[in-house]
DNA sequence: GATGAATGAGCATTCATTCAT
DNA sequence: GATGAATGAATGCTCATTCAT
């Protein structure tokens, strides 16, 4: 792992533990066995190893994502692939996922470009025009679907987070909700 | 408004532009129109009126619930009110409603005991204690029930922020979705 | 003394020795007896604090020539008054003079306002305004004159400083280089 | 240019525009189209740079002015293309006239030692030998002479400076002002 | 000679908190 | 209760300098 990558694992760790502010730049560095100089060395600020953070963490669940879709043939099993495989990214990634919700929640967001923002949710835009296109969903707003659906993740996400779980169960568990959550926003007729 | 209630106020403004650590509490003393002392008069450290912050919110969002859900006579209703009830809330609130998210997702949310967490949380489980007891809901974990409800309140909240939509239309909306997470969770046969 | 005030009169001696880069602001601090927190309290930048001090030099400087040229009766007096306090004030206050040059040979000279500027010069402009209208200055350019007055005035001081001469000799220096001076520029005619 | 050549010529025009401490060895560097360690492999540390930088700029003011006076016959002519060579090449080399006076009220003077200090001087110093030799000044403190002819350059060259003037104009102020200043130093009887 | 990644000491500045009035 | 001057620990960031390649 070069150095960069060391510093940006060992920010989220400690991003997550103590927070954005509760994390001194120096402990990072020291973490991750680097000198201070280097940190600044590889991103010029605070905020842009922020920014960095969060960037590559969606790329890599984006590129996880991409990998579960492609076994997938129907647009169904597609949607199905993307709900399981986001849950089930966000329960052995936790620290990564509970990031990207304090990132969210805080004035960093607003330093992500639109166009960087619009190439993190091309999957989701692409598969949900597919669905729309063949006509598979209910005659709701399209983003209001894919709100929804984004809900219900993080809802079960949040569940299997508290409670624990047998892996089996787990499984049936999401399958479950997901078919819930399609029978919820496809079109009854087409289904 | 006394003196410690316009500091709040002004907190939740400048928290949520600017996030808890770009906000200096002298900032916040000096927009409320108070000196810097007042302040720490009133809180003993910024932490506590974070804190102090977060709990007026939801104890004001919980007083509103509860108005609503009184209005209503059959265990739906009381849901549909509790439904509806929160996501106008949330967008008449916006500020409130972010902040409670970023609260959530920061280390000040260690600082709530458990009791005071169960306390907040009340109304919602007696609600969903009812309907279970009532056979009204799917044979689903309970706990699960309540996230997805609160996933999707929290969907179509952040559905309708960002899109501008009449309030006829919006009102709608949130029924149609009420109705859509109902039938997801509500048992089949006691419906 | 007041903490402002202190906080001057040590940068003053510190940056003379150190220059301004060599002269850390807890340095300054501690030195003045105040706290760190303190200096920036009433000096908001490092930046600030230098032009505040070069500034406060200045108005010294001028309030001490202009009880000076009160004593003066006619204008040359008043041009000998301005010239052997210039030297004198500079040689009894050796670091605040070589303060306004290293000031003058810096950056910091560009945060001083057009308008700061005219006003410090105002003393030499009037005399100078005041001569001119008497016809009593060799047809030259003005400026030219002021500069060429300004250049004596230090260099005679530069000669002093470096030899050590009796009060009395120092004196007599100072007025023959005046009258030197003054030949030079000054109207053989009305003179 | 080589390299060393190319870095000191950078950093002059930086070093003006920013000052010492203003101007990173980096931006010198990248500036200079050579990387960081290659200025460090020529400049042992930044003050070694500074004072090669003054020492290289006096000595071509000495080579230039030692050309100057070779034109000349008389001693009062020497005197004339000293003063009159100083002034036209601080005004066509702004930058390094600046410079010197940036340098000499800052504490890297003192890194200057005395036996290049009196080298850098030797030519003044001859030629007010030669002049006071032949019984060509006023009896006044040769020194006191060296400077006020010093302060009369640097004066005329302010004047200039500031205003734009057509060539012939400034060379004529030149000679005016010398002719002054050399009516202020030389004996009258033997002038 | 030339490079530029790596270092870490050093510094300006911020800000929560205290306390005398 | 109210004030705001004073504090000083804490931190982001800079930059001269080194050194392995």
């Amino acid at each position: 792992m070069d150095k960069p990558e060391k510093i940006l694992v060992t920010a989220l760790k400690l991003f997550v533990t103590y927070g954005f502010h509760g994390t001194p730049t120096s402990k990072i560095a020291s973490e991750a066995g680097v000198s201070n100089g280097t940190l600044f060395h590889y991103f010029k600020t605070k905020d842009e190893l922020v920014v960095a953070l969060y960037t590559s963490i969606k790329e890599e669940l984006n590129q996880f994502l991409v990998t579960q879709i492609n076994t997938a043939s129907t647009i169904k099993e597609k949607f199905s692939r993307l709900f399981v495989g986001s849950v089930e990214w966000a329960l052995s990634n936790g620290d990564a996922f509970y990031f990207i919700q304090q990132f969210r929640f805080s004035p960093h967001l607003n330093l992500i470009s639109e166009e960087e923002s619009r190439r993190q949710s091309e999957i989701h835009t692409q598969l949900l025009l597919e669905a729309w296109t063949a006509n598979l969903l209910k005659p709701l707003p399209v983003n209001l679907i894919a709100t929804l659906i984004a809900s219900q993740i993080s809802g079960i996400h949040q569940y299997l987070v508290d409670k624990t779980v047998s892996p089996d169960e787990q499984r049936k568990l999401i399958d479950d909700v997901f078919e819930l959550t399609w029978a919820t926003v496809a079109n009854p007729e087409t289904r």
